[in-house]
DNA sequence: CTGAATTATTGATGCAGATTAACAAAAAAG
DNA sequence: CTTTTTTGTTAATCTGCATCAATAATTCAG
């Protein structure tokens, strides 16, 4: 059951998500080889389409190979708010999976390539080698970091912060996969898809850009992002890049379990 | 090693965090022991406190037996933002345990009582026994969906939506831990905690109170909120619980890999 | 190449919610 | 019990951004 696997899915299909794995532990070329047998192969998806990811038992893990899109929810009043934007070496499915409801939908925002892989069987791997499942924890916990920055955008910063702050890490994540140059990067996202994700209005997002190119902050062609300086949008921003540690290798097989004191934390209070 | 461990630990520690876990995996007497052998003991923290989770290597998980506390972070100019509220059954420590710089704190917002392990320990647990790894995905998985609904909250809804959606949410919250009447639970949180989280000014956050119980949705009595029709509350909120399915056990041991055809998804467009 | 559909841009108007400033009511501290 | 600190409540004013509306510029489909 491995040739043909490995044949269909081709031979550079590590590039992306395994490197983003990597990010998280370390992994031998065993390990890679046992990930490469889960999947089942390459899928495409239209701009403008939904990506499926049925719940229960059929729930699918997504590997993003190319392409963006944005995981939404749109209320009853019919206003819509895209609460994270998919890069390439994201994985799409994973709340999708873990809830009955789907109570959160995906649209690909350009053509995606995706590499797909039943849940079950990702899980069963985990039962074979537990390196997969504490990179799934990394890789969710780190997701949810992205969201929690994202309420920090909305909550409390001004628009002007906000798009400066959604342009900067679009990019950081980009730059992490080797999708953007040291300054730029290509944003294939409509006016109409960052305000839903900032919570603004297209307008206003409009005349935010507006100030940022003059200001002199960014140059805009067409849907080419360029930071004149980035210090001092970073500044403008309050941005600043996340720098996550890697999961500790268990060098010591059953570290040596000491029993402590239960003992009351002593520092100070958390306000500015 | 275990003996000593357990006697320090005491006989119900697992009320709260072992049943939240089981929400997401079975656990068997067995594995429990294994993961109580890695508790460091009881901590407490005071209210207005930070709770510390050391970075790198020391890092700690702590799974919260008693007390509230919130993840937030300060801005420059000032602004606190809370990003999520922290209950009883959850788990502090996972985002800070892996981001080098503590981009986040944690304040108690009363006083708490705390189950400390060791993240290394945890990770060494995981190995042994892969169905921990998982169960964290899981948890991880499950908090980015909490934040993504504060996303929506922040982004999307009114003042008055928000107020009543987080009313709401953690009384859910707490219910899932048995914290909670039916229709009624005790919210030891100030006004100003609720504006810092919501986005939304103080003065702000007491008008909506005041009217959602003018409106006659709930009846506050000191810090006790108790909803008078759940019903109309949550449509006015646009609530719907999460339900959140387990994982899947490994029943299949090594999954039949079948290798599918690579094909594209055909579903509509994901606008409303 | 041409019309249709998105997407970007700009302006005028209004309102939700911020800000500021008191003051009342509770807790906490002493 | 008194003082201090924290929390809640209310009101007056101001503003950032939504909303609505219209037009230009692109991109897409045929």
């Amino acid at each position: 059951m491995q040739g043909l696997t490995r044949k269909i899915v081709g031979d550079r299909w590590d590039s992306t998500f395994v490197a983003r794995l990597r990010r998280y532990v370390e992994f031998s070329a065993s390990d890679i080889e046992d990930l490469r047998d889960l999947l089942e192969g390459e899928q495409s998806v239209r701009k403008r389409r939904d990506v499926v990811v049925e719940g229960g038992s059929h729930a699918k893990l997504s590997f993003v190979k190319d392409g963006f899109a944005a995981r939404y929810k749109v209320l009853r009043n019919g206003k819509r708010q895209i609460v994270n934007i998919i890069v390439p070496g994201d994985v799409v499915g994973l709340p999708g999976s873990f809830l009955d409801a789907a109570s959160f939908s995906v649209v690909a925002l350009t053509d995606m390539k995706l590499e797909v892989c039943a849940l079950d069987d990702y899980v069963a791997l985990c039962y074979r080698r537990p390196k997969f499942g504490l990179a799934l924890s990394w890789l969710a916990v780190h997701e949810a970091t992205t969201y929690a920055e994202h309420i920090v955008d909305i909550g409390r910063r001004t628009a002007l912060e906000r798009v400066a702050h959604f342009l900067l890490e679009i990019h950081a994540r980009l730059a992490a996969v080797g999708r953007a140059a040291a300054t730029a990067f290509d944003l294939p996202v409509s006016q109409e898809v960052m305000s839903d994700a900032l919570g603004l209005s297209v307008p206003h997002i409009n005349r935010m850009l507006a100030e940022l190119r003059e200001s002199g902050m960014i140059a805009l062609a067409g849907r080419h992002v360029s930071f004149a300086d980035l210090r001092r949008i970073q500044q403008l921003a309050h941005f600043e890049p996340a720098r996550l540690t890697r999961i500790p290798t268990p060098s010591r097989p059953a570290a040596a379990l000491v029993t402590k004191r239960a003992h009351a934390v002593d520092r100070h209070v958390g306000r500015a």
